[in-house]
DNA sequence: AGCACGCCGACT
DNA sequence: GTCGGCGTGCTC
């Protein structure tokens, strides 16, 4: 008898182990690897992933399966052996990792399906304790495995459906067909084919693949586009069956004829060549500052892989910010397939779907991208390495670099981690070794780099303390006006200003259920939390006093928007933010006026610092630099230093030499000063002495502990429990580790949630674990929460 | 996750 | 004397 071996599809990590079922006769040739079934689980209902097909010798007591729910696999080998990775190193339930394989529309069941809530053996039971059913009803459904709604009303009414629902009887589930594929252009090209001899012969018999050949012929490529201008399907399968023609390859530009590269590019392109062909796998940090060419290689790397058979995983931080890179690949690759979120679930469906029939080979997505189905994987790039949005910060907190990492490993792929200011991290694996470097230090258009003034915000407070602009910084902009250049203003704070003071009873509006200030939008006349989204309207009163001198503190880039246009009111202003531009198309709208030259001026949040490229911005102006390297958080240098380069590289991107004004109280910050001069190598060499005197990553590994709860006593209690326990293992396996807090988080309370954090520093990862698994295990309490985070990357 | 089994406090 | 708290263990 066939039997497969489940996941069962609870979440919880008690269920990381897998659980024998029997494959009735008539499910054998459906229940295979990779698809989920229906079984009976501990008394109930539940849904299980088929890791393994068996035969076993009959005798055995094992429950049948119920039922097959895919039409077709969700996952493959690898992505199993990936989820199983992932839940031992994240400790996380296998199911929620193996969730994570899984399209979302294949998420949702579609066609409601009714089973028998019971076999006949129970039903036996029930009928002696004389509970009556439908027999026939029950025959019907034992047979199928499952009708549908209408089968079922074929034998009873509405309301004892429902009933009998209700009581257990009739369990309502689905199936994960999804629904219909979009139909997406195609494009042909001439497979072997002689029209000497073969075009009259197919004149005769079938004329219109005649047509369809003739077109070919004279066009080179044939376009197939969905809707009624359609080619003839059976035409078009028939000529690829004799192989006349063939779906039109990946790569649009053969490797050989690259365009024309730098020495610097060709010798990272030999080296990662070198390294798809060896049999040791290799990691790559491709380090090159903005408009040094990192594409051309991510694409030469692609075009190899894709040359040898193997598929190419293209991760980047978010699409809408990288639109630049999609698009050079997607002129370069027309097979590629893009995953995003603004897609729908349909059409990500249908990427996911070409991409496992092998007909997509190279992939592009965002961080779930990781786990798309790529088979034979050779190659994976990873762009902006260093960004945080390839964190994900709820369950399973992953970080696809290190998911990357580990399927490249298991793939013997190459991984190829691509920045300008990479994570240090990265760069100390690649200065210790464990990575390669491949340094492009050179910018290809010649464009040199920007010229940085750091403005002491002191200084120019002392001698004009009007408004937000230094004297310096506002001069240049009157400048570039003058000469019809771009600007691009960096504020790294969204709103129109974060605090609202009462100046009778110093009352400062702030959340009710998070302690952080309310920041107000001038846009919607709102107060605004950034943390649970509440919007409140905004009060001209005082809400405690009743005073009538309430004033606005600080800025953001509404109100640096509302003052630029104050004191240039020749220029057209834009505000590009994610307020600005949450309306669908309205960031194309923003980017594609500011490339073409309409405005003048934009102002936005680290959104202008990432990826964009205009070569007509001659001038960036950081308006307060402090707010980011003051953020109560170890990595709040690193992430002002990574942004300051960012947002200075976007000047000066064409002919004219580009300037940059950072705006500071604290102009003689080692991190300022490092930025001005885009040193890097300094950079890293100052931070990493400070991370290893202090103890923190990349010289330690990291697990940090949030105990949550809406009583605060109760929180602060277990998080001291918590300390005090983490304290007895250290004394017990007197090992190196360190406890940090308990202590409140810096954003103490969030969503009516009190706050507490432990941060656990080891070097031996076994040993955190071990901290770790002991909270999992055993919750601590009631109305208390502990998360657990590997790795993190924020902590506040 | 849900549910059963199992050992200690306030009550019809 | 019971009813019920949730701690521990199990689900093919």
């Amino acid at each position: 008898m066939k039997t497969v071996e489940l996941v069962i599809n609870l979440p919880t990590s008690k269920l990381n182990t897998t659980f024998t079922y029997l494959v009735p006769p008539q499910y054998a040739d459906q229940a295979v690897f990779g698809k989920r079934v229906l079984v009976d689980f501990g008394g109930r209902r539940e849904e299980g992933y088929i890791v393994a097909e068996q035969d076993t010798s009959e005798g055995v007591e094992l429950k049948p399966i119920r039922k097959v729910l895919d039409s077709e696999p969700v996952f493959d080998p690898g992505l199993l052996a990936l989820a199983r990775w992932m839940a031992a190193y994240y400790l996380c339930p296998l199911s929620t990792a193996l969730n994570l394989m899984v399209p979302k529309i294949l998420r949702k069941k579609r066609g409601r399906i009714y089973v028998a809530g019971m076999d006949e053996l129970e039903y036996e039971q029930l009928y002696r304790q004389g509970v009556k059913l439908d027999t026939e009803l029950l025959n019907h459904l034992w047979e199928t495995g499952g009708l549908s709604h209408s089968q079922v009303r074929g034998y009873l009414d509405e309301q004892t459906l429902q009933q009998w629902t209700q009581q257990g009887y009739l369990t309502a589930t689905g199936t994960y067909r999804p629904g219909r594929r979009v139909n997406r252009p195609r494009s042909y090209i001439l497979g072997g084919f002689d029209p000497e001899t073969e075009l009259p012969v197919l004149r005769r018999k079938a004329p219109r693949q005649a047509a369809i050949m003739e077109q070919l012929l004279q066009d080179g490529c044939l376009q197939d586009d969905p809707g009624p201008s359609r080619l003839p399907p059976a035409s078009l399968k028939a000529l690829l069956n004799k192989g006349y023609i063939r779906l039109s390859p990946v790569y649009a530009t053969e490797p050989g004829d690259a365009l024309s590269l730098t020495d610097e590019q060709q010798e990272a392109v030999a080296r990662i060549r070198a390294a798809l062909r060896g049999v040791v796998r290799t990691d790559f940090l491709l380090f090159g500052v903005t408009g040094s060419g990192k594409t051309e290689v991510y694409v030469q790397a692609a075009l190899t892989a894709l040359q040898q058979g193997r598929g190419v995983l293209v991760l980047v931080p978010e699409i809408a910010l990288t639109r630049q890179l999609v698009e050079v690949f997607a002129s370069r690759f027309p097979d590629l397939a893009v995953l995003h979120s603004a897609m729908s679930a349909g059409e990500r469906y249908e990427q996911w779907h070409r991409i496992r029939a092998g007909e997509a080979r190279l992939v592009l997505g965002a961080r779930s991208a990781v786990f798309a189905p790529v088979s034979n994987l050779g190659l994976i790039i990873m762009d902006e390495e260093q960004e945080n949005t390839y964190k994900q910060e709820e369950v399973p907190r992953y970080h696809a670099r290190e998911v990357a990492r580990q399927r490249a490993e298991q793939a013997s792929a190459v991984m190829i981690l691509g920045s300008a200011t990479p994570s240090l991290e990265t760069y100390h694996a690649a200065s210790i070794g464990s990575m390669q470097l491949l340094p492009l230090p050179f910018r290809i258009a010649g464009g040199s780099m920007p010229r940085v003034f750091i403005e002491d915000l002191k200084k120019s407070f002392r001698n004009d303390s009007r408004g937000y602009l230094s004297p310096l910084l506002r001069e240049k902009i009157g400048l570039n006006l003058e000469r019809g250049e771009q600007i691009i203003l960096f504020i790294n704070r969204r709103g129109h200003s974060p605090m609202t003071v009462c100046w009778e009873c110093g009352n400062i509006a702030s959340c009710p259920s998070c302690s952080v200030g309310m920041t107000y939008h001038s846009d919607i006349g709102e107060n605004v939390c950034h943390y649970c989204n509440l919007h409140l309207p905004a009060e001209d009163l005082c809400p405690v006093c009743g005073g009538k001198h309430l004033q606005l503190l600080g800025a953001g880039t509404q109100r640096i928007e509302e003052h630029i246009r104050t004191l240039f009111p020749q220029a057209v202003v834009a505000r590009l933010d994610v307020d600005s531009s949450r309306r669908k198309g309205a960031q194309k709208s923003i980017l594609d006026r500011m490339r073409s030259g309409q405005i003048d001026i934009l102002v936005g949040t680290q959104m202008v610092a990432k990826g964009l490229d205009f070569p007509n911005v001659s001038l960036v102006g950081v308006i307060d630099a402090d707010g980011m390297l003051n953020l109560p958080d170890f990595r709040a240098g690193e992430r002002c230093f990574q942004l300051l380069v960012q947002v200075a590289g976007r000047a000066g991107r064409g002919q004219s030499q580009g300037e940059v004004v950072i705006q500071t109280l604290n102009p003689e910050h080692p991190i300022i000063e490092l930025a001005a001069d885009q040193d890097f190598q300094g950079f890293y060499e100052h931070e990493a002495h400070i991370r290893r005197r202090l103890d923190y990553p990349p010289f330690t590994r990291l697990l940090r502990l949030v105990v949550s709860g809406e009583d605060e006593a109760i929180v602060e209690k277990t998080a001291i429990a918590a300390g005090h326990f983490i304290e007895e293992i250290i004394d017990a396996s007197e090992a190196d580790i360190t406890v940090i807090g308990p202590a409140p988080c810096p954003l103490a309370r969030i969503r009516n949630r009190h706050r507490y954090q432990l941060m656990v520093k080891c070097r031996d990862l076994g040993l955190l674990k071990s901290v770790a698994v002991y909270f999992m295990v055993r919750p601590l309490g009631k109305n208390v929460r502990i998360d657990i985070d590997f790795d993190p990357v924020s902590t506040l």
